[in-house]
DNA sequence: ACCTCGCAGATTGTCGACAATTCGAGCCGC
DNA sequence: GCGGCTCGAATTGTCGACAATCTGCGAGGT
């Protein structure tokens, strides 16, 4: 049961900003141990195969990876940086867990700065990046069509939209940001709570009318709507869970 | 010549999240070899003693700081995540240098984020903490009066008044998005130009405003003032600069 | 003279072992 | 019976050494 082996490098994983880079980093991808178990303790934790909010200690990641210590704590180190476990001096690592507020202010975060990548991608974005991005909301579009209530699909091709637009920006500062730290804590929080947009109908709508205004240059109508769309996403989240819950300070952590 | 040895604990250096934490952390610095490294090694960089997009071996960092590799290298990847150092496998790590258009882009970002991070300051501080802010505000007035050009000391109380603000927003995930990330690489710039702000009186006088609003619970003027308020510091920068370069697309990079 | 190949030096990546610290079990005293 | 203390096991922090890789220089060939 030790051996919970999962070496096998089937799934690309890339280890520096992960889907912002996809063009370059052609042939060999050099990547050292720490990069490897990084990306896979990244995965890991988004995919809540490492339970929020559980301690693990480096002995059970080092027999669950097969690296040695040192590549280890510097994936360790580097998740630290990105929040999404936290380190306490000579006692040990804990799986980051999101509380429903901190996810909420995320998504204030994200409505500003994801506003702002819309309405500079109003303006920046070649005439060849709008019509991929045309050609990946047609796509959604079918893939809604065929499997009705089906969400799996469209939360996947939702993260995508995004990330395009975000892209789309042109801003290097920006899109570290929001692809390269907000959206993992985003994706935890996924994980540990099993949620989903839930109504792909309307939201692929609203990403029409986003798309629609990016194509006619409208930085301040693409901004106003993307805006709208994640202040939407947000309130859905908080209507599904704050009826049972109005505040749940002390979440119970299983020992 | 080797031992350029500052391992002189002096500077009461902290690692977690800088100066998110002031309050809490009171007794003991039972800080972890790396940890110390790390605010070191950042301290450094951003006042320029690393001289940015230098080559740096970890030898001589070893050297330099007294510290084996391994914590060495711990703290280099935290430096990594947070994009003060660039690193590349079997190669060694650089300092990162920022390009002016890489600064501008920061300043997009601040603009939209201290934007929020005003209005919701507004919105939530405390009186108590409005008190303290019109008190750093009188402060800094003073200081002005007395040193007129000088604006070294009020470099750093503009800092103090936008950390206090920031602060003052109670969003943690903001918080550390402009304290923990942003602000080091704006720092970094500065280091590496030697530029500060130069017109003192008149950042004071948007201070006050700001200050004002906020105490009026005008969220939304608190915004816009902010927000113009660091355009205004970005137009200032561009125009020190651009002079000479109207659109430095491609800025010559060195080695 | 120029290009290519190969070697040596240096640098980074990885590992195992030792030291320091924390947490819990068990014991003693009140 | 309960609280505090001591000791020990487990875990983390740190270090030095070995292996893999890259870079620069020089010899040899065309």
């Amino acid at each position: 049961m030790t051996e919970t082996s999962l070496p096998s490098p089937d799934t690309p994983v890339v280890a520096d900003s992960d889907l912002v880079v996809s063009s370059l980093n052609s042939s060999e991808p050099r990547l050292t141990l720490a990069d490897k178990v990084f990306a896979q303790l990244q995965d890991a934790i988004v995919k809540g195969e490492l339970v929020a909010g559980s301690r693990v200690s480096e002995a059970e990641l080092v027999a669950r990876y097969g690296v040695s210590r040192g590549p280890l704590r510097e994936a360790l180190r580097r998740l630290e940086g990105r929040q999404l476990i936290t380190r306490i001096p000579h006692v040990g690592v804990r799986i980051m867990a999101l509380s429903l507020d901190e996810l909420l202010q995320i998504y204030q975060v994200r409505e500003t700065l994801e506003g702002l990548a819309c309405r500079l991608a109003a303006q920046h974005m070649s005439d060849a990046e709008i019509a991929g991005l045309k050609e990946l909301l047609a796509r959604h579009e079918q893939q809604i069509a065929e499997h009705e209530g089906r969400a799996y699909i469209q939360e996947e091709g939702n993260v995508d939209f995004h990330y395009c637009i975000i892209q789309g920006s042109h801003n290097a500062v920006l899109i570290q940001m929001l692809c390269g730290e907000l959206y993992h804590r985003v994706r935890i929080y996924r994980g540990q709570f099993s949620v989903t947009e839930g109504r792909p109908a309307k939201a692929l709508d609203e990403h029409r009318r986003i798309v629609e205004a990016i194509a006619t240059r409208d930085g301040e109508l693409a901004e106003f709507l993307m805006r709208r769309h994640i202040a939407t996403a947000r309130a859905n989240i908080e209507a599904r869970v704050s009826p049972s819950l109005p505040t749940p300070d002390a979440p119970a952590r299983s020992a």
